[in-house]
RNA sequence: GGGCGCGUAGCUCAGUUGGUUAGAGCGCUUCCCUUACAAGGAAGAAGUCGGGGGUUCGAGUCCCUCCGCGCCCA
């Protein structure tokens, strides 16, 4: 034993960085690519938006998955645990924009000699100038430059926290890889009749003048009023009045509609027709069911298209599109046909070229001069669609756009994807409720292009005809080995850049794809699907998938649906959904709040074990309160741990003889081990146990040294032989040595220390089991409370023994059982707190204590059930209840612990007793009891005390 | 309006298939510098388990209903 590795006043000051440059330079999160599948447990890692900041909420959720990780890796498992960066779509674009001042213009042409602006980073300098118009390839490249420092920070901090990623695999969705991967699934999907193209109406963002999927909407209640206005009935009858609350819109109006059910406008249904106020055009009565009879006079106007209802009704009622609104959110210029009247057309020329709310009030004025407005405008409020990033109400327009299928149309591949959710383990299950309702709920199938410049372009060209029109129907692909393509620079096979945009020659695609089209494809892109097929097998279906609940019916959703395609499969065995961090007034943290905390702040304050510590109280998909409460009770528990190995340790080795070089007797203790096993009582069943997990490690053990063989290989120009030679010493004999350094379980013969370790053993099933349910939270709270236990408890009871006060057989049985217990949280605490554990194992350790084997591995647990199998917990139990009597006592009588306890009479139950009998000497040792007087047997239950204490001395 | 979750000590939360007297930490009170740790330790007080009803020998736990909070959707 090395003691001169532990350091005098241990400290938590430096250990972060100390450990992540460890940890780096020995590659201990690699990814071992020769792992087969089934010892690989690979994550599918959510890739955090590098445009915006990290708040705790990434620190809270992305413990969990280190957690995860550091526990499967100890269990054996080699993890796959990659880590992306989210640098594709808006919140980028908008980034670049404007720290360059440049404005994406995808008609332009890649320009190999562009050079960023020169005031770029300015935005002084930037904002007081034009935006300079850039292609779209310039844009990307300055997206991945800006990104690229964004990054950087990211990394910083994940390390900072000690996540166990693996940092030689990130990505970063709009590099290359993802892009062509991004382009190659929708190949195929189009291929296969997944994806396709159609005129149709859709949900339209103005501000962004970009087309939004279902998956982005946002229903926000906001002010309106129900204008109640007069339609004629052309055959002379009894006017009709509607409720709407888009008088706007009436020259869009293609009919109305009343419920069928609806006696009051029953005589309308038979072919009566109407004449919309003010336009006097003749329309159609509709009976349909999703009318509501109790909403306003129970008749409304159907306009193309004022909302996603009238999209039903226009699709359900075969009606024709007369559209009035264009894609700036402008009523269009020209007089639709039909509104060509002469009194129409001059009513429709006060409306041209208005936004939605001038033309709003336009219309009033035109109902009120035409006497159709009834009364005045009631205010109501009422909820409207908005995108969600957006800031006003999205307008249906219909326009050509991409969709891949996703049941939102077709039942049953609307069951198939519900099925696909009975192949994923959900934490917590009813998560899955969110996942089957969402589905359900699906109206459309899932719109993909997107009008934007930043992102993945759609890999298509259009032929053109000899008038120069695109001619949709038949887009030119790209080759595969084209891929990634810009459409706007690149040229499809046959043609040449001469011919674009010219009669018979070609119209690139301007549309790029949906970010979520891109990370629906993490697993693939993650794992190397279609270009390291090795990689692919060895990790897909991925393990695991953690992600927040919000976005079951976004991200986890369209993942499902791209595996589903392409893979005929569930895209993981797994998804653990993380809570939300609420701030102390129960709001959900975010930016608009203005009430995110900076986590860095929080990790310089606290450590980061310590903010692991609290991130890891938060159950799974449980919203947690931010509570810096829990912090400083992490902190507490790391300098514990310091102090608690460093006294446990300072009793002296298991192995008195060889006491004092600890590197020395692992290699010896293998040997002398063996005899002990032999001359022991148990001789046969532990010899025979450990041969078999000899045998059975082999395999292991080869792995382990192929690994550090690497390793060593690339630290070959700064390796110190001395080092190399000693990790492959442990790798090598790893299970050998981490019980034979801390444990001869043959040596552990006191009943307390055999009751402690009874207790250890059951501790381990319980944290083991939670943490194979993805519960590290309970895992951690049990463990958390072992060791409170342990120190408050045994480490007092065991302490006098353990410094050779009843002699040296005795001590042995208690330094053997403080170190195997003591190596094994060292390992439980480790997936929580993996700088001070790292640092405590270290001063009795070569090697990590992330690479160290799980504590039910190999003969650990044999260790564990040999001991566990001939006593309970109880015995114990009874020692730390005797000895908390004797505490009261004291404390009652406001005396100090240490005072003598002249003579004591214990009382409880007959067993209790006989079991207080086998621990006395401890209890009297850390009670300070001089005699114990006999025992009196009662029915209470509990163990009680009647002490007399030293008296105390006059002053 | 539909779906899901939550409601347990002043605060934050455990409580596994129903089973002795409902637990932990923080906070609070008292005591103790004790040779691992005073950034510590020992002990103590504190809850009608949201309300009501039901099933059961037995309910924080299962069922019904109501109230309140949150999320997703319509």
């Amino acid at each position: 034993m090395a003691t001169s590795r532990i350091p005098d006043r241990p400290d938590l000051v430096g250990l972060e960085q100390k450990w992540d440059a460890v940890w780096d330079r020995d590659g201990i999160y690699h990814f071992d690519t020769t792992r087969p599948r089934d010892e690989v447990f690979s994550i599918d890692t959510p890739p955090p938006t590098v445009s915006g900041s990290l708040h705790v909420g990434h620190v809270f959720s992305y413990t969990h998955t280190d957690t995860i990780a550091r526990y499967q890796r100890m269990a054996g498992c080699e993890v796959f645990y990659p880590m992306g960066w989210d640098d594709n779509g808006l919140p980028t674009e908008r980034r670049v924009q404007n720290y360059y001042g440049v404005v994406c213009d995808p008609s332009l042409r890649y320009d190999p000699d562009f050079t960023a602006p020169a005031d770029a980073g300015d935005p002084k300098a930037v904002s007081k100038r034009r935006p300079q118009a850039v292609s779209r390839p310039n844009f990307i490249e300055l997206c991945l430059e800006l990104t690229a420092e964004d990054e950087k920070v990211f990394e910083q901090l994940f390390r900072h926290l000690g996540l166990s990623v693996d940092w030689t695999r990130t990505y970063t969705t709009i590099n290359d890889h993802c892009r062509r991967v991004s382009q190659l699934a929708f190949l195929d999907n189009l291929a296969r009749g997944e994806a396709y193209q159609v005129e149709a109406p859709s949900l339209w963002d103005v501000t962004f003048q970009t087309a939004v999927a279902q998956a982005e909407l946002e229903d926000k209640e906001v002010p309106g009023a129900y204008h109640r206005l007069r339609f004629a009935r052309s055959d002379g009858g009894e006017e009709v009045w509607i409720d709407t609350t888009r008088p706007e819109l009436v020259p869009s109006c293609v009919a109305l509609v009343a419920h069928p059910d609806d006696e009051r406008y029953q005589p309308l249904f038979d072919g009566v027709t109407v004449l919309s106020p003010v336009f006097g055009v003749e329309l159609p009565v509709h009976p349909h069911h999703l009318a509501d009879p109790d909403k306003g006079t129970g008749i409304a106007m159907i306009c193309t298209f004022g909302d996603t209802t009238d999209v039903t009704w226009w699709r359900e009622l075969n009606l024709p599109v007369r559209t009035v609104i264009g894609r700036d959110g402008r009523f269009t210029g020209d007089t639709p046909e039909w509104l060509s009247a002469p009194d129409a057309a001059a009513a429709y020329g006060r409306l041209a070229g208005k936004r939605v709310a001038q033309a709003q009030q336009e219309m009033v004025q035109l109902l009120t001069e035409s006497e159709d407005l009834q009364g005045e405008p009631r205010p109501i409020t009422h909820p409207v669609k908005f995108f969600e990033k957006g800031d006003k109400p999205l307008e249906i327009v219909a326009s050509r756009q991409w969709y891949i299928r996703n049941g939102g149309r077709d039942e049953y591949l609307r069951e198939a994807l519900v099925a696909r959710g009975d192949e994923i383990n959900w934490v917590p299950d009813y998560m899955q409720a969110r996942f089957t309702n969402w589905i359900e709920g699906l109206n459309g199938d899932w719109l993909i292009s997107r009008q934007r410049f930043f992102g993945v372009p759609l890999p298509l060209w259009y032929r053109l005809d000899s008038d120069g029109e695109p001619i949709w129907e038949q887009p030119i692909t790209p080759r595969h080995d084209q891929l990634p393509v810009d459409p706007s620079s690149d040229v499809p096979d046959g043609f040449s850049e001469a011919q674009r945009d010219q009669p018979n020659g070609f119209v690139g695609e301007v549309d790029v794809m949906d970010t979520w089209a891109t990370s629906s494809l993490t697993p693939q892109i993650a794992t190397g699907w279609r270009t390291d097929p090795k990689l692919h097998a060895a990790t897909f279906p991925m393990d695991v998938r953690p992600q927040a609940h919000d976005i079951i019916r976004t991200w986890l959703f369209s993942t499902v649906v791209r595996a589903h395609f392409d893979a005929g499969t569930a895209p993981w065995h797994n998804a653990a959904l993380s809570g939300w961090i609420l701030d102390p007034d129960r709001k959900k943290m975010s930016k608009s709040k203005g009430n995110v905390v900076v986590p860095t702040d929080l990790l310089e304050q606290y450590g980061a074990d310590a903010v692991r510590y609290w991130a890891s109280s938060g159950r799974p998909g449980t919203d947690t309160a931010f509570d810096q409460g829990q912090m400083k009770i992490g902190r507490r528990l790391a300098i514990k741990l310091l102090h608690a190995s460093k006294f446990t340790l300072s009793f002296g080795a298991a192995d008195a003889a060889d006491a004092d070089s600890a590197a020395d007797t692992n290699d010896a203790n293998d040997a002398a081990d063996a005899n002990d096993a032999a001359d022991a009582n148990d001789a046969a069943g532990a010899a025979d146990t450990n041969d078999a997990t000899d045998a059975a490690d082999a395999n292991d053990a080869a792995s382990a040294a192929d690994t550090n063989d690497t390793n060593d290989a690339n630290d070959a120009a700064d390796a110190d032989d001395a080092d190399s030679a000693t990790d492959t010493n442990d790798a090598a004999g790893a299970t050998d040595a981490d019980s034979s350094d801390d444990c001869d379980p043959a040596r552990i013969s006191e009943p307390l220390d055999r009751s402690m370790l009874d207790r250890l053993a059951d501790l381990v099933d319980d944290a083991t089991e939670a943490f194979e349910r993805f519960d590290y939270a309970r895992a951690l709270e049990r463990t958390e409370a072992f060791f409170w236990w342990f120190t408050d408890n045994y480490l007092e009871l065991v302490k006098a023994r353990a410094y050779g006060e009843y002699g040296e057989h005795r001590a042995e049985s208690a330094r053997h059982a403080l170190r195997f217990a003591l190596s094994t949280m060292q390992r439980m605490f480790a997936p929580f707190l993996p700088f001070v554990t790292e640092e405590v194992w270290s001063w009795w350790h070569e090697g990590s204590v992330h690479a160290a084997d799980w504590p039910d591995r190999g003969d650990r647990s044999d260790v564990l059930r040999l001991v566990a199998d001939k006593i309970g917990a109880q015995t114990s139990g009874v020692a730390a209840e005797a000895l908390s009597a004797v505490r009261r006592t004291k404390s009652e009588n406001k005396r100090k612990l240490r005072t003598p306890v002249l003579s004591a009479a214990f009382s409880g139950s007959a067993e209790q007793l006989a079991l207080l009998d086998t621990v006395i000497d401890d209890v009297k040792a850390a009670g300070v009891i001089l005699t114990v007087e006999p025992h009196t047997v009662t029915d209470s239950g509990e163990i009680s005390v009647s002490a007399v204490l030293e008296p105390e001395l006059p002053e």
